[in-house]
This record gives structure tokens, sequence and C-alpha cells, in this order.
DNA sequence: CTTATTTACGAAACCGTTTTCGTGTGATGT
DNA sequence: ACATCACACGAAAACGGTTTCGTAAATAAG
């Protein structure tokens, strides 16, 4: 016979309800009983079957993580700072990858619906167009924080960073260093943080005169051939660019590669400054100015708000978006 | 009232025994009533109670995969191939990290010992000395199996790298470049993948007729400021060693950081190679020549091992090691 | 035409907890 | 002495599926 609650209640001749209730430390169990239960259960090493609980609970201590990748310096230290605060809180951090497909993550967030998980946290896809598997869990219950990617059309607390006002930085400071063209390195076309990043780095260009036509946005993707194909391109074009903004991680990466390949030097060349969690920049030949995000703050601030929320009695989120700086860290790739 | 068996069940005028089996595509009901039962349950959006399903059935459909940390970037590939496998055999993952934290990894592993994960993919932490935690989870018949840092006493399945011979390797290689005195930098002393990286180090040594007391092995940790100065100690002493071996990522990574720090030129003064899964480890200044792990496939490979483990019947993982090959790639680090 | 067997379904037990609702006992108040 | 009430516990009904077993009707076998 396994260990449960019912072999304890016989063994002790007690009510399973009795055993139940004192192992949960009811107010309404008697200090001597619940001493013998105590001690019965942790000599025949019981442990309680989550399933049964969960069943009945209609919780499950679980929380889901969505991210489009974990190959990213980003997403490692975010789910590092999301388990720290799961851990810590007795919650359980299951993770799902959507490779950056919609279909995927519909479908995972679809088996979300359900209750398989207590609340989601998520960055979402790229090239999600509808969000309706995303509002659905607000109907049924599911608490939902955005972080890094997050939509702005739904009702709930997303954490960012300042990644408009990081664009402006980042163009400011290649101007201030004497870039006259600067090229803005996208990565999809409808992803929130991009589109601010840009949106700050146009509102720089403005600022300083420069001709937004002259000033090349490369719309890159997840194949890295097609990537430095658009990236050798614009770098090899008679009147090149001298300055890079890149939105992400991994385009940095790739421009690197390709000023290689075609021998451009950086920073005398071209000069690039990317936004990026690498914790080696300093490390890279040349050393890289970064926009260095709080991701490991990140994490951590969107786990405490989604358990926050669900121990709770009201689980609602306020529609809010919570602001951790990033900072721009000059390197000799903008020297 | 909420979308349950029960509810088909009345809709239709069936017993809920006849719906389940019905959703379950059993033998015993007739093609009519099965249509009848699936266009029923699709129309009103059912999806099926994961705990009450866990519950009965005693499986929860949720592996655990178990973690020293998520920074290095080993063990992010390695999650990315987890997930991919286990997604695709409808399996959930769930991440936990240890923080190289014995008492952590004990609480953690004992939470698996009443089914709440059908199956356990772990790395153990460096300073565990007895694994009755583990053991345990076999007396409970949920399978573990082991990849990268394994434990070898226990009756399982472990997934590898050839780290013996790419010790070896390593050594011969710094040989082969004219280094007469290597130090190896280890990770912890009981690491079963450092002592092996180790012993090959000391294989090739013995081979070139090195005298072993005159390379000197640093035991590093996971206190940065700690190992930086033990590194530099070593590297500022009269008669430093011209070559190095970094048993893991991150201390490679600060014998570069040090190396900058005093002045030491990479690989003119000191030759360097590490073991690691960098991407970008041809974008260092030097270009570090490193062996590269196959992190990816290991995740992949362990968690396709555990998951067919618990398909089949007999569950029964036999203990064998699985190797899956490094691959040795020169840069100038070495040059 | 009777008997054996398959087919298609229903009733009910069960998984292990939680929770509601009693109920008997002793203490308290008047 | 009698009503009142807190206290400590038990019985039983959930939670939402799965599974075993039983059985009526339909079919096949003799």
């Amino acid at each position: 016979m396994n260990i449960t609650i019912k072999k304890i209640a016989e063994d002790l001749q007690l009510a399973v309800s009795t055993v139940s209730k004192a192992l949960r430390d009811s107010h309404e169990i008697s200090a001597a009983t619940k001493a013998r239960v105590f001690a019965y259960a942790a000599e025949i090493d019981y442990m309680p079957n989550p399933y049964a609980s969960s069943l009945k609970r209609g919780r499950s201590g679980n929380i889901a993580v969505v991210l489009p990748e974990v190959a990213d310096s980003f997403f490692s230290a975010a789910i590092n700072g999301i388990e720290e605060v799961a851990q810590a809180q007795g919650y359980h951090v299951m993770v799902y990858l959507t490779h950056e497909n919609v279909k995927t993550e519909q479908a995972i967030v679809r088996d979300f619906w359900n209750g398989r998980v207590d609340g989601v946290l998520i960055s979402i896809t790229s090239d999600a167009k509808d969000y309706n598997h995303l509002s659905e869990l607000a109907t049924r219950n599911v608490p939902l924080v955005f972080f890094d990617r997050i939509c702005e059309d739904l009702n709930t607390t997303s954490v960012v960073t300042n990644d408009q006002e990081c664009g402006y930085n980042a163009a400011r400071h290649l101007i201030h260093r004497g870039c006259k063209k600067i090229a803005f390195l996208a990565l999809f076309d409808d992803l929130s943080i991009v589109r601010k990043r840009l949106n700050g780095f146009q509102q720089a260009l403005r600022e300083y005169n420069f001709d937004l036509q002259q000033n090349p946005i490369l719309y890159l993707t997840n194949d890295e051939r097609f990537n430095k194909e658009q990236i050798r391109n614009i770098l090899e074009s008679k009147d090149r660019p001298d300055g890079i903004v890149g939105s992400v991680e991994k385009v940095v990466m790739q421009t690197y590669d390709v000023c290689r390949e075609i021998r451009l030097s950086i920073p005398n060349d071209i000069r690039i400054i990317g936004f990026s969690h690498l914790q080696i920049a300093h490390l890279l030949n040349p050393s890289l100015t970064t926009i260095t995000q709080p991701a490991f703050e990140m994490g951590k601030m969107a786990a405490s708000i989604l358990i926050k929320s669900l121990t709770k009695k009201s689980s609602m989120i306020r529609k809010e978006q919570i602001m951790i700086p990033s900072v721009l860290i000059e390197r000799d790739s903008t020297k």
C-alpha cells in the first residue's frame, strides 16, 4: 500500500480528514494530534500526492515560461531570475520554446487554458498577428505577465527595459563619435522591443538633423545566412554606413563575422553598438560597446509580479509597464 | 458548470465512461459514437483536466531537468535540445537550478520521489557526497538519466562527451605548439567531467615525459574573485606556465580577464585552450581554441533515452554511457 | 432453434486530497 | 440544572478523469 493520508489515518486510528487537516496545520486539530500526525508522517516519509492536491484545490503550483529560444544570453539570464524567485516561493517552472513560431506558441498556450499552470510568463514570438490564445488566458483566470517582448494590446503587466531611450542613446553615442551614416539592424519588423528601439534611434537622428532616408534599416530574421548576406550587402555598398546599431545580440555577432570576412576594421571603418546581455562583451575583438539589459532582474521582477498575483485573493493584474533601465557601456567597438 | 467529461456525457446522453473511452479512441466504442463525442468536444472546446488524469493514471507527462546553473552556454544549449524532443513527444519540461548547492539539489530531487515528474535529467552539483536522494528515485520507479556531470555509482544511463580523450588532446595540442609548462584549471575537485579531463591531460603529459609536479593544477570554484586571484597568482609567479587548459568555459573567460589585467599576451606569452560551447569563441580577442562540446545533441540524446524508457512497458534503463564526441577547433589563442 | 461470442455501452469503484457539515464531549454562563 | 458554545474529530461528498466489470442486444456457430 502506498504511503498516503489514508494509511496514516488507519495506522493512527484517525479519520483521513483529521490527518489532512493536521498536516495543513488546521486550527481545528489539537496540538497533541498534530504532533502525532507530523511525527508519524515524517517517520514513514509521507509525501503528499501533488496531483490529488492540484485536482482538488484547482491550483498546480506551476508557472510556465514561454520563450522564443534560449540560445540567446538574455533569455538564459531571464530563466535564472525566474527560477530563483519561483523556487523561493515554492513554485515550479515549466519552460517552453516557441522557436519563433506562432503556431507553436498557440499550441503551447492553449494547453494552459485548462489550468495546467497557475500563471504564465511570456516573451512573444515575432510573427504573432492575433493574440486570442493569450487573451483567452485572462478569461480563464490564468494570469499572464509579459517580459521583454511584450504585447501592448492586452490588459496585463509587462516588464521591459527602457528600449526607446536606449535606441536614442545608442544613436546619439555613435553620432557623438562622429558617425555620419548609421544603419539600424532590426530583428523582424513587428516586435515591440525592436520598434521602440528603432523609434528612439530615429528620434536621435532627427534631433541631429540626419536624413532618415540615408540611414538604412535592415530587417533581419532568424536565418543566419540571410542576415549575413543582407549585412554584407550594405557593408560592401559604395556609400556604406560608418555606424551600426544592432537591436539584438545575435545580429551584432553576425555583423562582427561579416566585418571579418570583408576585412572592415571596427571601429576604424565602422563603429558598432549593440543591445546585448553578453557577459564577455569586453573580451570580444574588439570589445563591444553594449546596451546591457538587466535580464536577470527582469526575470525576477516578472516572476515576482506573477506569483504575487497568485497568492493574493484578487488575482487581478494591473495593466502597467514596469521598466528596468539598461545601461550603455562604452568599449572599443565605438572608440 | 465546467466543461468536463461529465458535461459532455449529460449533453449527449451517454455515460461518462463512454465519453472517456471515446476520447481515448477505445476500440469498445462505435465509430458513430466516437464521432459524436469528438464533434461535441471540439464544439464546446473541451480540454481534459491534466491533474485528474495524472492522478488516476499515475503519470504526469512532465520531466524534470536539474542543472547547476544556466548562465553557462553549455546548459542553455542542453535545455534547447531537451525541450525540443520533449515537445515533440508531448512531454513538459520543468527546469530546476541547484546553484551548485547539494542541499538544494536534495530538496529538489526529494520532491520528485512521489511522482511529481515521470523522469529526471540531471547534471549533478559538484559537492555531492552521497547520492541517496538520487538512488531513491530508482527505488520509487522514476527513471533518471545523467548528462555531462554524471555520477558513475548509480545504475543508469549517462550521456557524456569524450572527456578523457579531449583532455588528452588539449594537452597534446599545447605540447605540439611548443608549451613546456601547462597548467590545468579544474572546477572543484570531484566532478566526474573534470576528473576525466584531468586524467587525459596528465596522460598526455606523461607520454611526452613531462614532470607532473611541474605542471600545476588549480582547483577553482564558482567564486569569480577567488578564481581570478588564483589564476593571477600562478600567472605572475616567476616560472609561470606557458600553456593553460581550462576545464570549463567560465574559468577560461576568467583567465582571459586576468591576462588582460596583467598584460600577458595570448598566445605569445601564454597559450590557452578551453572546454566550451561558446558560439562566438572565434570572435574573442584572441579567438579561442576550444574543445567544443555537443551540448545540444547531448540534451537531445539524454531526453530521448529518458522518454523512450517512459513509453516502454519495462522502464528499466540500462547502465551505460552514451558518448558523443567533442571537437577540437584550433584558433589564435594557441597559435 | 439454441448456445456461444462479440459489440457497444453503462454503473460504479477508484486515484489521494480537500472541504463541508455533522456530532459528541466538556466547559461556560445564568 | 439547563441552554449555549467552543473544541476536536469523523463521515462523506467532492475534484475530473480512468478502468474494471457487468450486461443487453446483435451476431455467429452448432
